[in-house]
DNA sequence: GTATCTATTGTACGTCTGGTCAATAAATGT
DNA sequence: ACATTTATTGACCAGACGTACAATAGATAC
């Protein structure tokens, strides 16, 4: 009875973009084996027969969600620009826009950190990804201290990055709670005057 | 075989606790019947008794979690600044020291914020909580609005009260996923320092 | 004291879950 | 051509789940 065949790697994707779709659909805790063989239209023992346990299916779920999710670039778009407070400005800006349109990418990646509260292998992964996400905007932040030395008295590049990170993070739940009424443009002329010398 | 009998009121109260231990210790996910009434030392039946489904628990729950939570309030401690400006800035420190000393309902609270996305009454009750809490943001940015009009050319006080909402949620993921870096003083010298004239 | 009410319990049912396993057929080697 | 490997499947299991319900005992009314 069984059906046609497919190579390790071709399955074992057709199942990650299966889980996929069920985990951000339904969340995380309606992630079943059943559900995803059912997505992927296959019968649940392949699903296990490819992935073992489920925890290891939530595993390389996460795996496949952060390969999967644009990374933080510096773009030429931002790098073009000499002085280091509008580059800060224009990643700001990028990353803003690029959370809020990936929303069920950036959904899901939340949804795993609020499960990093109780699973330790969650919690390292995540935290792993976001030291790569600050160490990306930490670069920025040295330059913009050595550019303005007397305007950030007493704060470290690492304080900066991680501020620009928790800005990121603040947007992007502001933009899903309120997905109507977020503009990152008019978001910005906030930042701009909160910020003052920004503009 | 019934064991003590309690008042309506005494027993929804105990069972919504342990409602809320099961879910900040669990998740909600693993929130289930038979789970609550084990920690509350209840059969399941009674549970279901006094909730009648399963789903009115985990709203009465959302309620008893908004409910306990200490609102935002603008202290005295915050009011006898004379400079908006400085008010806004000791609200800031206020509500990221609060969030960050409620971690159990912080986190709880975003569980239920993601729960939202697929479930309308968990939406609506969570938006209304998150625009109550903006609503106290607007006065004082209002304020600051009329304190300093030069340095908030168009700028509303909706787009700054849904800016600092947004600073204190990124805060507080900031400080869950590293509560061991976290440190309210040391993050507020970074933002003294990207906002300048706040210092 | 007796009857009524109601908070509480044990039990039972049907469903869904993660996981195991023997059977099967497609691919591969020889 | 035949033997071996392996990807795939349906059937099955034990446990947990939400929910329903009759039975029971504490409280209250009369």
């Amino acid at each position: 009875m069984p059906g046609k065949r497919a190579s390790e790697d071709v399955r074992r994707e057709q199942i990650l973009r299966a889980a996929f779709e069920v985990a951000s659909r339904e969340g995380i805790g309606s992630l079943t084996i059943r559900a995803v063989a059912a997505e992927a239209e296959l019968s649940h023992a392949l699903v296990l027969y490819h992935f073992q346990r489920k925890e290891r299916l939530v595993h390389a779920l996460l795996d496949w969600l952060i390969e999967t999710t644009s990374v933080l670039h510096v773009s030429e778009d931002v790098s073009r620009f000499p002085r280091p407070l509008d580059r800060l400005h224009a990643l700001l800006q990028q990353e803003m826009a690029r959370l809020s349109h990936q929303p069920r990418h950036t959904r899901l990646f939340f949804e795993y950190w609020a499960l990093g509260a109780r699973h330790e292998w969650v919690r390292t992964r995540i935290g792993a990804e976001l030291e790569r996400y600050r160490a990306a905007f930490r670069t920025i932040m040295e330059e913009l201290l050595e550019a303005e030395p007397g305007t950030f008295a007493g704060v470290t590049a690492d304080g900066l990055a991680a501020v620009a990170v928790s800005w990121i993070h603040g947007c992007a739940v502001q933009a899903m709670v309120d997905p109507g009424h977020f503009d990152t443009d008019e978001y910005l002329a906030a930042v701009r005057g909160m910020v003052g010398q920004l503009a």
